[in-house]
RNA sequence: GGGUCCGUACCCGAGAGGCCAAAGGGAUCUGGCUGUAAUCCAGAUGCGCAAGCUACGGGGGUUCGAAUCCCUCCGGGCCCA
């Protein structure tokens, strides 16, 4: 067995930076003391098959556990995928097939270690259809009698589901227990979770105490917002900068954060130490650091993190080329069109070339002023081009969309 | 099983026979500004060169004319049992 610290103190006051919930910290210094290589439990569900920044909140937690020697438990939710978390969600999710979610959870394996240690000693992997799928009826009805419909309808997006009459599945009233029940199956010390898990995560205290277990440590961190700076990050709301998006996107995303954000992206995205995002925050604050510089450096750093050292210092050069220089960037898709269709009018060129979706929205980007054509600002809406013309021609449309017209 | 209400564009949501390609908000996009794909300000947002076409859960009907009225089917909420 690896060795773990034993100098709990600090321990728990590394573990318990930046989280939202500890539930319960003399608990939680109980087991650090006890020298065992705790067993932190953290449940995914591979309902989608990427993974963004906001994920890696608590992965980065997570990774804190191991660093300090203790065991991650990842548990894989093949079988909970299936009936739908409806944590913060409005309407019932639908259902997934079992082959979209072994899809996704392979995917999302690949991803997590970006962050996570997967020395074999330092993590074990579970997937918890291995137990739940098992269950029969009369393990359900043990497992329903558990609790109380009161007791479930307490939280608080079931609540406020029913009183707004949105659709609540009897099977996602389930869920809970459902992961109540990995608590007890991986016999956790500690599980982890964003804010919206609290719930969740306090069933599996009770699940373990009711099977004679001591109840696992519950421990949350915040959600991170969003490019918008107020939803929290998530792929359905658009907002998010995925871990496996290139570099550049990765960087021009962490661009477009509101500067307000900063701190917070720091201190929940980068995996830095305490002080290093302390030190970092106060230099933006005091004013030792312009708020350009710290979003580049912000940017530099996620790029560098998921594609390696390098990654950052190569996108931000992109970046600078295109958006301050205003040059082509130096990778463009090209086009082919057909001959035979010249001469054909600039704003359907733009639909051909895939910069636009329709005609009419060629002409209205070009009445709007955001149409260039080797370079050139645009301004006839009637504009028409011959091959000769078009042929090899770089196409642009607003900032961020170019492509390189072939003619075949 | 009975009753009742609802289903509108990417999302929320107004609409009550013609003035509706459909208010308003969100979201997105374009332009200007700039330290940024930030903020702020302005504008745009079904398709078609156009005549026009398609669209208000699906189908059918009434009418000169339907998102709006009727029938039916599908989906959903609530109440009663």
């Amino acid at each position: 067995m690896p060795t773990v610290t034993n100098d709990a103190d600090d321990a728990l006051q590394v573990l318990t930076a930046g989280t939202v919930h500890c539930i319960d910290p003399d608990e939680l210094h109980k087991l650090l003391t006890s020298g065992r290589q705790l067993r932190v439990k953290f449940g995914i569900d591979p309902t989608a098959s990427d993974i963004h920044l906001g994920h890696t909140v608590v992965l980065h937690k997570l990774r804190q556990f191991q660093d300090l020697g203790h065991l991650a438990v990842l548990i894989i939710g093949d079988f909970t995928a299936r009936v739908g978390d409806p944590t913060g969600r409005s309407a019932t999710r639908p259902p997934l097939s079992a082959a979209e979610v072994e899809d996704h959870a392979q995917t999302y394996i690949d991803q997590v270690r970006a962050v996570l240690d997967f020395s074999p000693d330092r993590l074990e992997l579970v997937h918890n259809a291995d137990w739940l799928a098992r269950m029969d009826m009369a393990d359900v009805l043990r497992l329903t009698g558990r609790t109380t419909v009161a007791r479930i309808m307490e939280r608080d997006d079931f609540a406020t589901r029913f009183r707004d009459g949105v659709p609540i599945a009897l099977s996602e009233l389930l869920y809970p227990l459902l992961q109540g029940t990995d608590s007890v199956e991986v016999r956790a010390d500690v599980e982890l979770g964003g804010t919206d898990q609290l719930f969740n995560n306090l069933m599996g205290r009770q699940l373990q105490s009711a099977a004679g277990m001591d109840p696992q440590v519950v421990m949350t961190t915040p959600l991170l917002e969003g490019l918008d700076g107020e939803k929290k990050m998530s792929k359905s709301l658009g907002n998010y900068i995925g871990i496996a998006e290139p570099p550049g996107e990765q960087f021009g995303k962490l661009m477009s954060i509101p500067d307000e954000l900063m701190p917070r992206y720091f201190a929940l995205t980068t995996g830095w130490s305490p002080d290093r995002v302390e030190q970092t925050v106060a230099a933006l604050a005091d004013g030792a650091i312009a708020p350009v510089e710290a979003k580049r450096l912000l940017a530099r750093t996620i790029a560098d993190l998921y594609h390696g050292p390098g990654a950052g210092d190569a996108a931000e050069a992109e970046f600078d080329r295109v958006f301050k220089a205003g040059q082509v960037p130096s990778d463009l898709p090209e086009r082919e069109v057909p001959a035979a269709e010249f001469p054909m009018r600039l704003a359907r060129l733009l639909a051909r070339a895939e910069l636009v979706s329709s005609n009419k929205e060629g002409r209205r980007k070009i009445e709007q002023g955001g149409v260039k054509i080797a370079g050139e600002k645009v301004t006839d809406p009637d504009l028409e081009v011959s091959a000769a013309d078009a042929d090899g021609q770089v196409l642009q449309v607003g900032k961020r969309a170019w492509a390189r017209v072939r003619i075949r």
